[in-house]
DNA sequence: GGGCCCGCAGGG
DNA sequence: CCCTGCGGGCCC
């Protein structure tokens, strides 16, 4: 009986073996320098700004950096006339993504503990939901667009999915697929498998299927649990990535901070631009009953703007970007 | 850390 | 209407 950690070293050296396979051209080491490093704009749109109900930021006295920070991820385009104002308190201020409950989120969340209070976190009128820096009438659905969202540059970033869904860029606030006819939409990275490997321009992604979880009152509120049965591709989100193999269709990607992976953003959600889908398979996966998954391994359309790598040893560290890397040393631990 | 409630979006 | 899905927050 191999350990956990001897099956993951396993599946992880299975899936490297597939990527290669793909005899995809690594990118060149290309390190930018670190101006590249995109999108220094700040300028949160209010879609982004009123966006979460629950969490708004009152007033200006948290935390007060992002401004000159290179690190500034707030990327929003926006052209500068659609550009709505802001409700002031929320305009500058780096939201963070409470990857860890109990982090300096502050007055942040306190504001609206009306949990139970259904209403829109977005004015009705403001929350198109279709990518707010291209929302004029007549503009189409970009949740239902493959390819680039008008207006987002890869790179952006966003605090929460619930952001990122009101930009049209990844629709579903959990789910990690959004699936079309074509193929499907976009995905989000969320480190939920351990055997997924993130070479940047190139990873191995699982798909969906797994039980819910919950308590006797409410069986299944609670949105993850063990695996428990076989993933298919039978599954509408897995057969919508088995036909992106099959079309073609650009995928939209983002990395997000659960991500183990130098790869992922150390805060919130990143647009990682577009991916194509080469490959789909099954394998047994991660998890006490062996049950079978969909894998799929994505690799990233050339000619887009690198993605940012982070410093592993240090986290929380410098971030620089660079197109694709070689070595892949990411020191296994266990 | 874990437990649990509360969301939305998309498809059936 | 129902269900699901690599969220998020709060409480312990």
């Amino acid at each position: 009986m191999l350990s956990y950690s001897q099956e993951r070293d396993a599946n992880i050296a299975r899936n490297k073996e597939i990527l290669a396979s793909l005899a995809v051209e690594k990118l060149k080491p290309t390190t930018e320098p670190k101006e590249t490093r995109r999108s220094v704009q700040k300028k949160p749109k209010t879609s982004n700004v009123g966006t979460a109900g629950h969490k708004r930021k009152t007033d200006a006295d948290s935390d007060s950096d992002v401004d000159e920070k290179p690190r500034a991820k707030i990327a929003r385009v926006a052209n500068d006339e659609n550009a709505v104002p802001q409700p002031e308190g929320l305009a500058e201020g780096r939201r963070r993504s409470s990857r860890i409950a109990g982090k300096p989120v502050d007055a942040l969340a306190r504001v609206e503990q009306s949990r139970g209070t259904p209403q829109p976190m977005i004015p009705e009128d403001q929350r198109s939901g279709r990518g707010d820096t291209i929302r004029e009438q007549g503009s189409p659905d970009h949740r239902k667009t493959y390819g680039a969202i008008p207006g987002i540059e890869v790179g952006s970033w966003w605090v929460s999915r619930e952001e990122c869904s009101n930009d049209a860029v990844h629709a579903p606030w959990v789910g990690g697929i959004a699936p079309g006819p074509d193929g499907a939409y976009s995905i989000a990275l969320s480190g939920g498998y351990d055997d997924d490997v993130d070479d940047g321009y190139a990873f191995t992604y699982t798909g969906a299927g797994k039980d819910l979880k919950g308590t006797k009152a409410a069986p299944k509120n609670l949105r993850t649990a063990e695996q428990s049965f076989d993933q298919s591709f039978e599954h509408n989100h897995n057969k919508a990535l088995k036909r992106s193999v099959e079309t073609g269709k650009p995928i939209r990607v983002i990395r997000g901070f659960k991500l183990r992976s130098k790869y992922g953003p150390s805060e919130g959600y990143r647009y990682d631009g577009l991916y194509v889908v080469k490959k789909y398979w099954q394998e047994k996966g991660l998890n006490k009953g062996g049950f079978l998954v969909c894998k799929f391994a994505f690799v990233r359309l050339p000619g887009q703007p690198p993605i940012t790598v982070k410093d592993m040893d240090g986290d929380e560290a410098d971030e620089t970007t660079v197109s694709g890397t070689e070595s892949d040393a990411e020191g296994d631990e266990d």
